[in-house]
DNA sequence: GGCCCCCC
């Protein structure tokens, strides 16, 4: 069978020569970057990729690829290799005097090959006692020699041995740190542990090399693992648990194996508590037997977020005594607003109560609420936490605010090194408020490490709007505090941002509750004389093509005509997808060779930027301040520094060429990009090509983008299958029930 | 009919 690892591909190559000197190698991840002399070839190659225990002197046997970098010119990647023992006497004595061997450096190195020759490497190997013939050498230093001789053997035969099951130079390195010495011992009694226990080795990548090894289809130690791959698969589309029954028949199904089997499997991993299984009753799931599994972590995650919530909320409130009318007031007229019943409702609930949750869909006065509230905690003098779970939506939350807010991750503390938020139960937060802000993106194991860490006595409140897109991560925590009823909420429907006849926020509430959207046909986005244009437009076109040449057609003169919109700032397409016609790929490239005729572009691993272009930021970058989602315009491109220069909002960014994976195209995003984001106009594409993305929350988020205008192209058998598709809301959680049924027992 | 995406 042949195993491609990650790293490895078939165009590898193979290369061969001497270490010349070591230029880098980063003790954390092995990273090296060396200079190998190649036979035949009197320039030194440039050779990087991850290796570990290499020096100079060590003859290489390589596999890889020739690689073009931007700064350092041509350059060897590695994917695997071997090391092989130098031959000549020459070799040797580099090879021992590089400080591979603690306790040999290069006078020892002299002194043994002028001692031993050729044969020296064989000697160390085979009768190491003999070494105390040199000079100098005595026990100490050839028990020292000893033991680094065999971790460098032990090094090499766990990577021979690895290397032969396909597995990268990269992962083999992560086996050994993990096991040792042990590694080879490790893998052979049990390679299902490699899917656990090494970080990137899946179930699958395990399942192969313990299928190389022959261990059976029907082993136990294949169900154990593979019945919690099928849970770490469901979590992913967003289960917290998973119900007994079906849960047994996918297992069958995916690891092929028997009822027997499976069940039996259970019972082991539920003893080692990988598992919990649980009794619930609930009266609004399918649950056959009434029985959910959960991987533990989940399950204490659950748990954990039902008791954290509920005895901070009835904890008492430290804010001191004061008027709460005169407040109300009072901050009405700093602020010189005017707070709309519910929302001085919702401010009014923030002074005597522990958590507040304030829902409800854009443009219905969050921030109004937020501003009024923070003023009012600040001149009492309390503290103040801001926060939400992405980078922008922090970035915009410390916009509206005038106060600094953090990721959530940033707020705890993360730490990648150390694998976790430094924030936790032992070492709260310090605020007397905290405020989440895009709440409904946040998954259930973030939500149990943010609750872990706010102090008991602190205020906390909840911002989001359930009917946007679930969170990434498994659980839908805001909706589930919301519907267990058990705290405080402020719904606001009200719009104050928009005209009350929109037909953005009717159809927008329409499709919230699996109605068809009030549809005005094309031609009146056509004629110019009608006096009051709608804000929301269906334009019917069956074929993808014809889709695409429709929506450059409205981005480039229609909508700019009619509405007096600029075509890149103001209006942008949202779709479902990243491939197909409709794609967010391909309708990039039609919008770029439309909207933008600068010659001047760059090429970049396949991918075209052309000075104007309309760009998005892909990954939070705290140095460069701009956030995943942030969206800017190349504004310049240049060759001899090899930078390319964003304007994100009159803020020029520079990007080094080798940045450039941070950055897409951006005349066509996503709508999940788009969540947390508001445009002038939006244009979206739909069609049953995105047949598995028709969702409601999907098609409501993306149209609530739009702020003054909504354009739908396609047909109307795709807007009718998105409305009535909720299945994305069905999510295995039980914290609702969890929420209601706490203390009431 | 098989996809979207957060954080460090």
């Amino acid at each position: 069978m042949v195993l491609l690892s990650k790293t490895q591909s078939k165009s590898d190559v193979e290369l061969r020569g001497q270490v010349e000197r070591v230029t880098y190698h980063n003790e954390e991840n092995s990273y090296t970057v060396l200079k190998l002399k190649a036979n035949g070839n009197p320039t030194l190659i440039t050779v990087v990729g991850t290796l570990i225990g290499v020096t100079a002197g060590e003859v290489l046997k390589l596999m890889g690829s020739w690689v073009n970098h931007a700064k350092y010119g041509q350059q060897f990647q590695v994917s695997t290799y071997e090391t092989v023992v130098p031959a000549t006497v020459k070799g040797i004595e580099r090879y021992l005097g590089s400080g591979l061997i603690k306790g040999i450096g290069h006078v020892f190195a002299k002194r043994l090959v002028e001692k031993f020759g050729a044969d020296t490497l064989n000697i160390i190997e085979n009768s190491i006692e003999r070494l105390s013939e040199v000079d100098g050498i005595g026990t100490k230093r050839l028990s020292m020699i000893q033991t680094a001789w065999a971790q460098q053997r032990d090094i090499k035969d766990i990577m021979l041995f690895l290397h032969g099951y396909g597995v990268s130079t990269t992962y083999a390195i992560k086996i050994y740190k993990q096991y040792g010495k042990d590694s080879i011992k490790t893998v052979q009694l049990n390679p299902y542990r490699l899917a656990t226990d090494i970080y990137g080795i899946g179930f699958l990548t395990a399942d192969k090399i313990a299928r190389t090894l022959g261990f059976d289809e029907g082993s136990e130690l294949r169900a154990e693992a593979g019945i919690l791959y099928v849970l770490h698969q469901l979590a992913d589309e967003g289960h917290v648990y998973y119900p007994y029954e079906p849960l047994i028949a996918k297992c069958m199904d995916v690891l092929g194996m028997s009822r027997e089997q499976i069940v039996k499997a259970f019972g082991t991993i539920a003893y080692e508590k990988k598992i919990t299984i649980e009794d619930i009753s609930t009266d609004d799931e399918v649950l056959i037997n009434n029985k959910a599994v959960y991987l533990t972590k989940y399950y204490v995650c659950e748990t954990s977020i039902t008791e954290n919530l509920m005895d901070l909320y009835t904890r008492s409130k430290t804010l001191r005594n004061f008027d709460h009318v005169k407040a109300l007031l009072w901050v009405q007229k700093e602020l010189n607003i005017k707070l709309h019943p519910m929302q001085e409702e919702a401010v009014r609930q923030s002074f005597d109560k522990k958590i507040l949750i304030i829902t409800g869909g854009p443009g219905t006065g969050k921030t109004t609420i937020l501003n009024s509230i923070i003023k009012i905690y600040k001149q009492l003098g309390q503290r103040i936490l801001l926060t939400a779970p992405t980078g922008r939506a922090a970035k915009r939350l410390s916009e509206t605010t005038g106060l600094e807010a953090k990721t959530i991750h940033r707020l705890l503390d993360y730490s990648f090194k150390d694998g976790g938020f430094k924030k936790n139960d032992k070492n709260k937060l310090e605020t007397d408020l905290v405020i989440v802000d895009e709440c409904s993106m946040v998954d259930t194991i973030l939500m149990h490490h943010f609750l872990k860490s706010v102090p008991a006595a602190a205020t906390l409140i909840l911002v989001g709007d359930v009917d946007q897109l679930p969170p990434v991560g498994a659980g839908f925590v805001l909706r589930d505090i919301i519907n267990s009823e058990r705290f405080p909420l402020v719904k606001l429907t009200e719009i104050f941002r928009q005209s009350k006849n929109s037909l953005i926020i009717v159809n927008a509430h329409k499709i919230n509750h699996g109605e068809f959207p009030i549809l005005i046909r094309e031609v009146c986005l056509h004629t110019k004389d009608n006096k009051e244009a709608a804000d929301f437009y269906f334009f019917e076109i069956e074929e993808p093509e014809n889709i695409v040449k429709k929506i450059v057609e409205l981005c480039t003169t229609r909508i700019p005509e009619r509405f007096k919109l600029e075509p890149f700032k103001d209006i942008q397409v949202l779709t479902a997808m990243n491939r197909g016609t409709i794609g967010i790929s391909s309708m990039n490239q039609a919008l770029q060779q439309a909207m933008n005729t600068s010659k001047e572009t760059l090429e970049r691993g396949g991918r075209v930027f052309k000075v104007f272009d309309k760009v998005m930021q892909l990954v939070n970058n705290y140095d460069k301040d701009v956030f995943n989602g942030d969206i800017g315009r190349i504004i310049r491109i240049n060759n001899e520094l090899q930078e390319l220069t964003v304007d994100f909002d009159k803020r020029h960014v520079v990007y080094d060429y080798n940045d450039l994976d941070e950055l897409t195209l951006a005349y066509a995003i996503s709508v999940h990009k788009a969540q947390g984001s508001e445009f002038p106009a939006i244009v979206m594409p739909i069609h049953t090509q995105h047949y598995i993305m028709l969702q409601r929350n999907l098609l409501y988020t993306g149209i609530t983008r739009g702020k003054k205008l909504v354009v739908l192209v396609g047909t109307k058998r795709a807007l009718y299958l998105a409305i009535k598709n909720d299945k994305q809301q069905l999510r295995y959680t039980h914290l609702k029930n969890r929420l209601k049924e706490l203390n009431k027992k």
